[in-house]
DNA sequence: GGTCACTGGTACCCAAAGGGAACTACGATG
DNA sequence: CATCGTAGTTCCCTTTGGGTACCAGTGACC
């Protein structure tokens, strides 16, 4: 298992494996976002965006452009009247979206238990 | 659930909330990597260093900072001779481990399923 | 026919982060 | 006195992230 293109076991700790790659690519804010916004179906680029609040175009465009060279997401082009462009999740990129549920689940789940003061935006608080 | 100091359901994607500041702390390659190299007990600055091949101590020192910052790593001083430095886990950075470790295991179980020529760097490569 | 909006971007620019090499402080050791 | 090892810090440069503005193509609207 695991010993193909270096020719050893594949190491995400290992400067030199693709793995560091791929865990960069993955461990990434707006890729994990994105592809969750993916997890239920074929999204366009106004719906992502959407979604990925606070996202900027030129990142949004950059991170699905990433995702797709590394066969994660599928770019589909429909040459409708307003234009109409479809991204989807392709099998890997469906596998990849559980590790990356689970953390933001954990984040979710989990965030109360953070040193509040650091973390919770002064603008963005409590219903007092 | 999750429905605290902000006063509505925490949602990694609204950008308000504090869950989308943790999920960028913790959706990063050196700090997945770093809580990775504690997942088995304490460890020295260097130990660590030479775990995360090819970080540089700068950028060490800020993910371990940061990663203390927000209570998932404790840094404990040994004013020891050559002086002694460790850094463990905290319970709430043991649990942030668990996804983190599934998603580090599946990028290592999948890479071979990603399209190979952009992924491997020809420098690093196979034994040929 | 000129203008508007709607979609899915790109171009330009700046700030922040990443990353490398060198340097510091501390005392022990040779 | 010079050197070593530890745990960084400092400087500098390159890369990346990110925001704003703007563009293209088309149909609808006035």
């Amino acid at each position: 298992m695991a010993t193909t293109s270096c020719g050893k076991p594949h190491d995400v700790y290992a400067a030199a494996c693709p793995c560091r790659d791929m865990l960069d690519l993955l461990a990434n804010k707006w890729s994990a976002l994105a592809l969750g916004a993916l997890e239920d179906g074929p999204r366009r680029f106004g719906a992502i965006r959407a979604k990925l609040e606070g996202v900027s175009p030129k990142v949004l465009t950059a991170t699905l452009r990433r995702l797709e060279e590394h066969g994660l997401v599928d770019r589909t082009v429909y040459p409708a009247v307003p234009l109409h462009v479809e991204y989807s999740l392709t099998p890997l990129g469906q596998d990849a979206c559980e590790p990356l549920a689970l953390l933001r689940r954990w984040v979710v789940d989990n965030i109360d238990r953070f040193p509040g003061p650091v973390l919770s935006d002064p603008t963005a608080n409590v219903g007092v």
